[in-house]
Order: structure tokens, then C-alpha cells, then sequence
DNA sequence: CGCGAGCTTGATGCCGATCAATGCATGTGG
DNA sequence: CCACATGCATTGATCGGCATCAAGCTCGCG
């Protein structure tokens, strides 16, 4: 076994140029609140963040910008959040007043339903955007739950309609990123209404794998930010059947599945299982 | 049986203010192209529309916007398009130019699987808008068919983008759109992912209801526009257990069903079946 | 060291898929 | 107008995949 670090507190695994260390520059103003707390944990940092000069603008919402463009964007996003491991950087029902790009770290979102069973609806990492459940309402409908110490950038969102009023290609910008994330939820419509567990699992760590290599990352070793449980409730599964999904895979060779750890094996084998889906 | 004449295509059922015959002011101008035809079946039509002067504009784009601004809105909106039942609005990979806001009739939207599974991801009625899943990528991504003869108004969207630059009504009006259709997707996903063949049965109606009151109808009695296998699809079941909840319910004195003759006779026990979903 | 959260694995049962037959409404051509 | 075809819906019988229940296991941590 080469790679077996358990480095604690990794925010991805090798991450090529960011630190591991997610709150090495933030002071920490405020007591950790307790996960799941419905206060509003408040640890801003004023400290200038540049668009320009940060190393996700090909990932983040600046991607296609000028660089007169981005230095207004610049203006716009000016203060950063933190939050520690199952803090809540929005909830059900709270005012909508930003978005959020991701920077470092990973998070959930998931919609409760009455009767306590809730739904996970996605799994947001670096470069990614929250909050856009809240526009139509103005309130959030649903919660976004850090899953390991993360880092992210705030963006007020009357600002940022209005600089987009004035930046035609920030606004274009705008509007893909938003019709992309609609085309990804009908993907897990698809998934949800005709694929198999082993199906969906398999669909799951392409996506999962897909995007950790676009962001530099070896896309065959990885290590999940989430639970089965977690992970059963994106896929509507139990994590039972998650567990057993994963062991079989690992029995056929497909998979090398150490608790969180894993190594894809054979890639087709999983290909193959979902060439059903779309894009 | 008060109300049982099968009046052939009516667009909805009591439509109160619109005429039933779709196409009274659309010259055919095409003879009817064949259902599925990959051959986009050009019928527009050049007659002026304006959304000021629209009975939908409470339901649909023009929401909330000055008088002003709807007349901006008008020079925009310059054709319409008439489909025939089965005929697709757009189809996967089609290029995008254009949204579209339903006029009369009703449609679905599909994403299809490679193998032959597909799913369709809604429904969309009077007054609501389609093609948002082709602004990430330019392309469509899925398909929209028409489920009975229908009109839909033509919105450029680059036009669109250029107008809502100026207005900022309009642009919150669309970011309003477009995030409650992420929102829906996410109580379709919450559907699919942890209720069971009942509860969606019953979700799914209740949101039918609700949109037909929004539009002046009943809301107690309606007529579907699709099959059992189309419902089946969008609930994640297949067509035999949509037949069979159907019955369950009438058994139960829930539901009154004479093939896609509805008729809620307790809404409180659909209700309380889906005393779990969100918004 | 021992606790607990998360994971694995086995045994059993149920919900919904599948397969199959029939019924019903609409449309078509003889 | 009837015979027939066709598409859609209903209903029954059977089967299988996944949920459920239950028992250990692993690993990090106080």
C-alpha cells in the first residue's frame, strides 16, 4: 500500500496546489457552533479575495470573463466564509441573499420532507456554486451542509444581477451555470427512476470521478467526503445496499474499497454498467 | 354521470376563458408533419402577439413587470409556433436559439438513456415555460413533445438576455424561473428517491390539481393529458402499478377514474399520503 | 482501553417489476 | 355499419431486487 495516510483532515485527495489546511488564514472569530445548530455560525473574513488571481477561475463562475470583467467581479466578491465539518451554510427556510463558489471543501445539499425522511440532492466541491434554490422564494428550500472544513467564497446575488446587467458575458455565464445544474438534476431524475443500484452506484463515481479529474486530481484513486448513508440517499438507496453495491464491485475486481478509499479498477466495467445516461 | 362528453381535443377541461380549437387563428401553413420526425416541422406564424395583452401574463414570463417593460417585452415575442399532438417542440442535440412559454395545449419533456430507457422529467402546462436545459451547453439536452395540439410563443433568447440587461424586473424574473425549476427538480428527486408508489401517485396529483387551480379550472375534476406509461415514467414506475394505485385509490373512495376522466373525491387523504413532501 | 459512529454481512419479507390475458375506446377500410 | 386493427388500460400470477431487521466488525478518539 503506498498512498495510506490518514492524514485527518484532508480537504481532497492530492490536491495539487492548495493547501491542505483549510483554515490556516482565517481567524477564528466565533466558537465552533455545534453541526446541525440553527444559529447562523458567523465567521467572515474581510480579507480581500481576488477572482483574478484565484486558481479556480477556470472552474468557478469567472470562466470566459475579460479581465476587466473580472476585476469587477472582484469588487463584488469580497468576503469569504468558513465552516467547519457539519455546519450548515444555509438552511430550509432561511433569507436568500447570496451565492456561494465553493473553494475549498465539499458539501451537501438535501430537502427535508415533513416526516423526517429527507433527500440529498447533491454533492458540491471546489469550483462549484450554491444557493440557487433560493432565488425564486428569496428563501433557501434547502440546506447545504459542509462535510469536511471548507472554504467559500460569498457572492451577494442583487450585486452580482447587477453587474451582470452590465457584463453580458458574466450573465451568459450565469445563465449556463444555472441550465446546468437543471440538466443535472433530469441526469438524476434519469438515474432515480430507471437505473438499479449497482447502476446508480456506478453512475455516481464516474460523475465523482470525472469531476476530481477536471480539477487535477488521478480520477482512479479517491476518497469519498461522505457517508453511505449520504450516499444512499443521493442514489434512493439504503446505505445497506450502498455497502453490499461497493463489495460486489471489489469481489468483480472493478474497485478497491478500503472504508473511504478507493481505487477504480476498471473503468469500463463501470462505463458499461451505465451506458444508459445521458451527456 | 353529469360530464362525460368526449369532446374529442378540448385543450383543458372547463377552460374558461380559452377557445377549445387550438389551432382557430393558426394558418396550417405546413402540411402535418409526422410525430417523431427528426425534420423540425416549421409552422410559425407571423401574426403579432403581445404579452400585454395576454391573459397569461399573470402565469407566465411577463410577471411583475411594468407596462413599459411588457411592451419591451412585446417587440420580442414576435411568433408563435402550433404543434400537433406527438410533434416535438425540440428534440436532444437540436441547437438552441429560442425559450418557449406555452400558450395552449400541454407537453412533456424526456431525457432519453443510450439502451432505450427514458424519462420524462415534466410536464409543462398553460403558461409555464420550456427549454432552459439547453443553455449550458447550446444544445438541447432533451426532448419536449407536444401530448396534444398546442402553441407556444417564441422567445429568443439572445434577445431575451439583451432585454433583461436593461430591465432588471425581467432579469429577476427569469433567474425567479429558472431556480424553481431547480426547486422542482429537487422535490422530484425527494419523490423519486423515498416515496413510495402511492405517495408519488398522490404528489404527482396534487400538483396537477394545484397547477389547474392556479389556471381557474376545478382543481377536483380533470382530464389527463397522458398515458399511464408517461406518468409511470415520470414517477419512476411502470405503467401496471400507475394502473393499480389508480384503482386502489377509486376502491378507497379516493379518486373517481374513468381512464384519464379524474375526479378527487378526498383530497385530504391525498394529502395526508404526501404529508411529506416539501414546499 | 472501551466507546460509538460508520461499515459490512446475513436472513427474511415485501413492494413493485414482469409476464400474460382481457377489456375498452377510437379509428379505418371493406 | 360492421369487422378488425390499434393503442391504452385493467387485472391477475409470479418473481426478483431492494428494504428491513439483526448481528458483528473496524477504526478513530476521548
Amino acid at each position: 500500500m503506498s498512498n495510506n495516510r490518514p492524514t485527518g483532515q484532508q480537504t481532497l485527495p492530492n490536491m495539487p496546489t492548495h493547501p491542505t489546511q483549510t483554515d490556516r488564514d482565517a481567524a477564528p472569530v466565533a466558537p465552533a457552533p455545534r453541526a446541525g445548530a440553527n444559529v447562523v455560525p458567523i465567521r467572515r473574513e474581510a480579507l480581500k479575495v481576488a477572482c483574478s488571481s484565484c486558481n479556480l477561475r477556470e472552474l468557478c463562475l469567472p470562466v470566459g470573463l475579460s479581465d476587466g470583467e473580472m476585476q469587477r467581479l472582484d469588487t463584488l466578491v469580497e468576503s469569504r466564509r468558513s465552516l467547519r465539518r457539519g455546519e450548515s451554510l444555509y438552511t430550509f427556510g432561511e433569507v436568500f441573499k447570496s451565492l456561494y463558489a465553493v473553494r475549498t471543501g465539499f458539501f451537501k445539499t438535501r430537502v427535508a420532507a415533513a416526516d423526517g425522511r429527507d433527500q440529498v440532492t447533491g454533492f458540491q466541491m471546489t469550483g462549484e456554486l450554491l444557493g440557487f434554490d433560493g432565488i425564486g422564494t428569496e428563501r433557501h428550500t434547502c440546506d447545504a451542509v459542509a462535510l469536511e472544513d471548507s472554504q467559500v467564497c460569498v457572492i451577494p446575488f442583487a450585486q452580482l444581477e447587477a453587474l451582470s446587467r452590465q457584463f453580458g458575458e458574466l450573465q451568459r455565464q450565469l445563465h449556463k451555470v444555472m441550465s446546468r445544474e437543471i440538466v443535472r438534476d433530469h441526469g438524476v431524475m434519469l438515474l432515480l427512476g430507471s437505473m438499479r443500484a449497482e447502476e446508480r452506484l456506478a453512475a455516481f463515481l464516474l460523475n465523482l470521478t470525472q469531476r476530481l479529474q477536471a480539477r487535477g486530481f488521478s480520477g482512479s484513486s479517491l476518497v469519498l467526503r461522505m457517508t453511505r448513508e449520504e450516499i444512499g440517499s443521493y442514489l434512493g438507496l439504503k446505505l445497506e445496499t450502498v455497502s453490499r453495491a461497493f463489495s460486489k464491485f471489489q469481489d468483480e475486481g472493478v474497485l478497491e474499497v478500503k472504508q473511504r478509499q478507493l481505487r477504480v479498477l476498471n473503468e469500463d466495467a463501470l462505463r458499461q454498467l451505465v451506458s444508459g445516461t445521458v451527456c
